[in-house]
DNA sequence: AATTTTATGCACTAACTAGTTACTTCTTTA
DNA sequence: TAAAGAAGTAACTAGTTAGTGCATAAAATT
């Protein structure tokens, strides 16, 4: 009883913004972009298609800001991770099994991502945000990789961003293709002990591909 | 001149099918599942709707059978590598090369695959043929492992699914997400040298995956 | 040559979809 | 409290889309 009803909802715009923006969300990674269905997104959000374009614009509007809102919460959830203060190689253990749990809580990140690329990533060109964002994670990683060349832990020459991209891949493959793969491999990849062995594997591929002879 | 003009063209169902077969591919790849029309198919098959609805049954029957064909392809090509013929190492090298450049031959493959787990394997779940060329896949690492462990270059306990997952993902997570990638990090993911600097990356990070200490 | 089977083409439909028009209701503030 | 503006709704439109009915043409078979 405590939930606002339809009918006796105050007007909030804000609130009404954010019902539309969560349901966008869900039904774009849902469907992607070209399965997604505007009444559908409405309906969810218990608002009207109006209200949709009244705020949004348009379909592919919708799509970027669901989009942009995405990125930025990942790369502002990083960012909370603190890694300076962790040594080398624990900074770069958390940021794997972070990589890995936020994809595994947010499935719905992945394949945004996922259709944004089959478009050829044209709905985020304009969003620049992005980019500094993006460089404040690869920064992170070059920090990391510095100190633990200075310690001796890690080897030099390793590319700061060839690591954030194979950090990031070893999860997000593994889970964007747990459909086909759970059926190929004749394994279920997402139960519990699965899914433990995955994540011990990328943290050790990772320090291994680091680590100083 | 000796092109197949359309009105001339002689029946041959065989070819037809094949026309259909290949420009669904094409537009499958480009606009995944959803997105794809299947009008557009028909007449870039230089084909009528009819006939694809004749020999293929419905758009997403045509949709699996693209996705069979595209999966029993990679899988035939990897077994023509004889990797039995080279050292531990030069196979393992030899797979992650020939995963990289399959990919970047065949982008289409990427999307398909993508495009099925959107809508959760549901259409490769009939086509258990595909899970035992899987399986080759998998015995074929395997038996590299084994070798490596018995000449002392690799370590022991080396999951071969989970290694070959590894494989296809530093390849297979760069290429289908270049064009956010591109603009995210600001540098051209697709120019040769970026290409080659990945795909030593790679190479690199496998071997020290495997390598015994 | 007659008959059967297979391949091809056009025109149609029933359902769906993004976006809009025209309107009502609530909230704020001058 | 009256007016202005913001929030919300229902019904509609114009264009698409997957899939089909039906007729015909070419091979294959008898």
């Amino acid at each position: 009883m405590g939930e606002p009803e339809k009918k006796g909802r105050k007007r909030d715009a804000q609130a009404t913004k954010a019902r539309i923006l969560n349901a966008a969300k869900k039904e774009f990674a849902k469907h992607g972009l070209g399965g997604a269905r505007v009444d559908e997104i409405a309906e969810r959000a218990d608002a009207n298609k109006r209200m949709l374009y009244h705020y949004f614009g348009s379909k592919e509007d919708l799509f970027r800001t669901v989009l942009e809102e995405a990125y930025l919460d990942i790369r502002s959830a990083e960012r909370k991770l603190n890694l300076e203060s962790l040594s080398p190689s624990d900074a770069l253990e958390s940021l794997v099994r972070f990589t890995w749990k936020y994809y595994l809580k947010n499935p719905e990140f992945i394949t945004l991502v996922n259709s944004e690329n089959l478009h050829r990533a044209r709905h985020i060109k304009s969003l620049t945000s992005l980019q500094d964002s993006t460089r404040g994670l690869v920064d992170m990683v070059e920090s990391i990789l510095k100190r633990g060349q200075e310690t001796g832990e890690f080897r030099a020459g390793i590319d700061a961003t060839q690591l954030n991209i194979t950090i990031a891949a070893i999860g997000y493959y593994y889970l964007t293709n747990r459909f086909t793969g759970s059926f190929l491999f004749q394994r279920n990849m997402m139960d519990e002990q699965a899914l433990e062995e995955r994540l011990n594997f990328n943290v050790e591929s990772i320090l291994r591909i680091v680590q100083a002879p």
